[in-house]
DNA sequence: ACAGCCATCTCGATTCGAAT
DNA sequence: ATTCGAATCGAGATGGCTGT
């Protein structure tokens, strides 16, 4: 009894203390701690201008990121008339609140130590617009800066509005800088800065890398869950988070590109690229309604619109309700084309490979690009070679078009479109270089002038040297062709010359081939031949 | 105040599918 | 084959935001 007593008291005991760890961790009791510890350890801010004095920070700063491995990053320099002065501070701050000023612009030689801790890609320099700051301190000073981040990176990740380094203050930590313009545009290459401008400099570094543990943390949370976050020890805190961020390490904020924040936007587009990619026809493709000579002969089968045609005109009457049959009044002209009778049967509104009824589309068996440059006897009555298809395999069955796509450009030495793309993008500088030179030449600079001039003569063969306007003109009528990019249809089609109908052969092949279709119609076949 | 960056708008040209 | 319209593309203009 007494045991079970005794063990009882020691859960007891347990359990109490993991409650009250849990609350003093973070309940405002933690909070109170916090402020305490910041008392004890005022925020310290250091000017350093000489290259001892930044040996013995960087110093610092590294033993300070031992386990947190993070700087918040920031940048000041003087613009002037437009024109942007070498940067004169960099100011690095760490998590407990210590935040060196460099003042690059007076430091004779920049310690070693600096561009090793810069370099080194394993400490995150947070910011906001940091790439901006990294590519400025390489400029300036050949200080590369690696294993940067900008903190909106994380507040995107977390669903939050990637603003400003001032609007991610006031939602984050309910801090509102100070935006003095006077402190923010003032002369930062002054030897003895003003106590306004070194705490105005500092504040920046240090509000990043408090922004930078708030936002992380959250996200920690999101993932981890709050409970497990807590017992985590700061090597497991620090392998987590940089294992968060690590995709978004020295690349530039786009708000573009990951925008999951922007949600009004996105369903928009998708919608729009909805309607283009998932086309399918509205209503039934074949009608099926026989057409009949006078004595009775099926000529083809025709749409509801050509039978509402013939009755309105008068040419001819309904003979069969079910199904739909319509006899002409007067003896059609060619009457021998019907011999093969592919026309005469009526045809499944099905997808001919899987038999599907839904989201229905029409393949064109044998690509445009090559039936356009076919004779005209050939181009004429192709809907032996549109056939049905339903969404899912009417996108395979383009996919594997491109086999065979390949297989011409070599055969007929005939290249794609993509393997030119070079030329492709010169037909489109051409095409701008005259536009621009045509419409806009009064507001460009000479240089300009003469780079899109050098452009049209290297392309268009002709002689170095300014082009008139006239010429222009003329330039801008003339349609230039783009050679490159829409041969290689013609080519492959020169090379079957007189021999289309094989090449005709090859795609109807390589559909039944590729697809294995089950539900073709009626005397559809490889070799059909038009009459 | 001024500069850089980016998203967005606009416009014409082009492409492509659908309809006739 | 031809026409029509919707979608797309590229480039310039613009405006907002952020930076000093």
């Amino acid at each position: 009894m007494s045991m079970n007593g005794n063990i009882k008291k020691i859960i007891y005991c347990l359990t109490s203390i993991t409650i009250s760890y849990i609350i003093i961790k973070n309940i405002k009791i933690r909070k109170y701690l916090e402020t305490v510890y910041k008392y004890l350890h005022p925020d310290v801010t250091k000017i350093v201008c000489s290259e001892s004095e930044g040996k013995y920070v960087v110093n610092l700063l590294n033993r300070k990121c031992k386990k947190i491995k993070v700087l918040g990053l920031d940048c000041e320099w003087v613009q002037e008339k437009g024109h942007r002065n070498p940067v004169a501070l960099l100011q690095l701050a760490t998590t407990d609140g210590y935040c060196s000023i460099f003042q690059l612009c007076h430091i004779r030689n920049i310690p070693t130590e600096l561009f090793e801790l810069l370099k080194n890609e394993s400490i995150f320099k947070v910011g906001v617009g940091i790439h901006n700051d990294a590519t400025n301190l390489m400029l300036d000073y050949g200080l590369k800066c690696e294993g940067f981040l900008d903190l909106r990176h994380l507040a995107q990740q977390g669903g939050n509005t990637p603003s400003g380094l001032s609007g991610l203050a006031r939602a984050h930590l309910g801090v509102e800088l100070d935006k003095n313009w006077r402190i923010r545009c003032s002369n930062w290459e002054l030897e003895k800065l003003s106590p306004d401008q070194i705490s105005y400099a500092a504040q920046d570094a240090r509000v990043a890398v408090d922004i930078f543990h708030k936002l992380n943390k959250q996200e920690l949370e999101r993932k981890f869950g709050r409970f497990k976050c807590l017992f985590w020890s700061d090597q497991t805190y620090w392998d987590e988070s940089k294992r968060l961020w690590t995709t978004y390490i020295n690349k530039s904020f786009k708000s573009k590109s990951s925008s999951s924040s922007n949600l009004k936007n996105k369903p928009k587009q998708l919608n729009l690229k909805q309607k283009r990619e998932y086309h399918t026809l509205g209503r039934p493709y074949y009608d099926n309604i026989y057409l009949l000579a006078p004595d009775n002969q099926v000529l083809s089968t025709i749409s509801e619109a050509k039978s509402e045609w013939y009755l309105q005109k008068g040419l001819a009457d309904i003979v069969c309700e079910e199904p739909k049959k319509l006899k002409l009044r007067f003896e059609p002209a060619g009457r021998e084309g019907i011999a093969d009778g592919y026309y005469t049967h009526a045809k499944k509104n099905i997808c001919v490979v899987c038999g599907s009824e839904k989201s229905i589309r029409r393949k064109i068996v044998v690509p445009q690009e090559y039936r356009k440059h076919f004779p005209v006897h050939l181009k004429e009555h192709n809907s032996h070679d549109v056939l049905l298809l339903c969404m899912n395999c009417h996108m395979r069955s383009n996919m594997k078009d491109q086999c065979l796509r390949n297989r011409l450009a070599e055969m007929c030495n005939a290249p794609l479109k993509e393997k030119d793309e070079a030329d492709c993008q010169n037909y489109h500088k051409v095409k701008k270089a005259i536009k621009a030179l045509y419409f806009h030449a009064d507001s460009l600079p000479e240089k300009r002038i003469h780079e899109l001039n050098k452009v049209i003569c290297d392309n268009l063969d002709i002689e170095d040297g300014i082009i008139e306007k006239e010429m222009l003109e003329e330039l801008l009528k003339m349609k230039i062709v783009n050679e490159k990019c829409s041969s290689h249809g013609k080519k492959v089609v020169e090379h079957f010359f007189s021999k289309e109908e094989e090449l005709e052969k090859l795609w109807r092949q390589n559909f039944v081939d590729t697809m294995s279709p089950e539900h073709l119609p009626e005397l559809w076949s490889i070799d059909y031949k038009r009459s």
